[in-house]
DNA sequence: GCTTGACCTCAAGTTGACTTGAATTCGTAG
DNA sequence: CTACGAATTCAAGTCAACTTGAGGTCAAGC
């Protein structure tokens, strides 16, 4: 099975060398071996970097992803925690159809301030209600621009 | 029309009063006039926070909220800039969606180790395409816990 | 008229997720 | 065998979005 070093892998999954560094220095990613100094990872690593970046996507922490895997990549929860998160995803796609429907209205709604149309109110409201039903979730920082240089 | 202080904008939407002389800070929201040293608020103040915590839920930045309403909260975007929001958002569920698949089929495949699961590769692949379709998407940074110790 | 508590300002600190830079080390192609 | 380019380490820097702390100011109630 053929290793792949870190320029490989940053070119087949738009990851940046010193993000893939930094998942491994944090244990989310490990590297195999060494050839020289540099790191061989599995191919393996691949899909699990898809996996990290879909749990990004969703709103999780990197800790929040590292809990989720064991550091081998293998998912490690139980499945009724899996299905809880799954559950979590749900409400969150629900706002954001709230929030999608509510643009929709505005771009349509003739009405001069939207903040005085009903319509606007209602789904705001909706929305909102929404959130406010679970707390409290943690959306991770800002990442922009792939492309090292 | 009955003005706010602070402390009762805070109640009201569960944000902290030093985020909310932050978000002034940075021109998001208004205060109308001061009572003593104390910012008065008037009650729209509450639905433009609305609207606020909802881009953020939905991945914008206060920047790119910031720009997408004018300083008095009106919502200042040309109809087919809020449609294209929309329909950025509406990809961003699109990939929930598919993350949510995947997690759901995780919790029910009796398969031992996902990464070998055909169907877990499918969803996966399928959520990964999404996602590089459109090349870069900012989620803003974390937030935990409301209510000031 | 004085205390109290909610508010104020301003600077500095925090967190998560990386990036950047400088100085160094390899393995391979020529 | 030497130069090159890709990789290495480590410390420090960056960015967004706030929070925290110190020290100060009010207005209202007793």
């Amino acid at each position: 099975m053929k290793r792949l070093d870190i320029g490989e892998v940053a070119a087949a999954t738009g990851i940046r060398p010193s993000a893939l560094r930094y998942y491994e220095e944090i244990g989310l990613i490990a590297s195999v071996s060494r050839h020289g100094l540099r790191r061989q990872f599995e191919p393996r690593v691949l899909l699990q970097l898809k996996l990290i970046a879909l749990g990004r996507m969703a709103g999780f922490s990197l800790d929040d992803i590292a809990g989720m895997f064991g550091s081998d990549g293998v998912p490690a929860l139980s499945r009724p925690l899996i299905r809880q998160k799954a559950d979590e995803i749900e409400q969150q796609i629900g706002e954001l159809t709230a929030l999608r429907d509510t643009l929709r209205h505005v771009a349509d709604c003739p009405a001069p301030s939207h903040l005085e149309c009903p319509t606007f109110r209602r789904l705001l409201d909706a929305a909102v209600r929404r959130e406010t039903a679970r707390t409290s979730r943690r959306v991770p920082a800002g990442s922009r621009g792939q492309g090292e240089a």
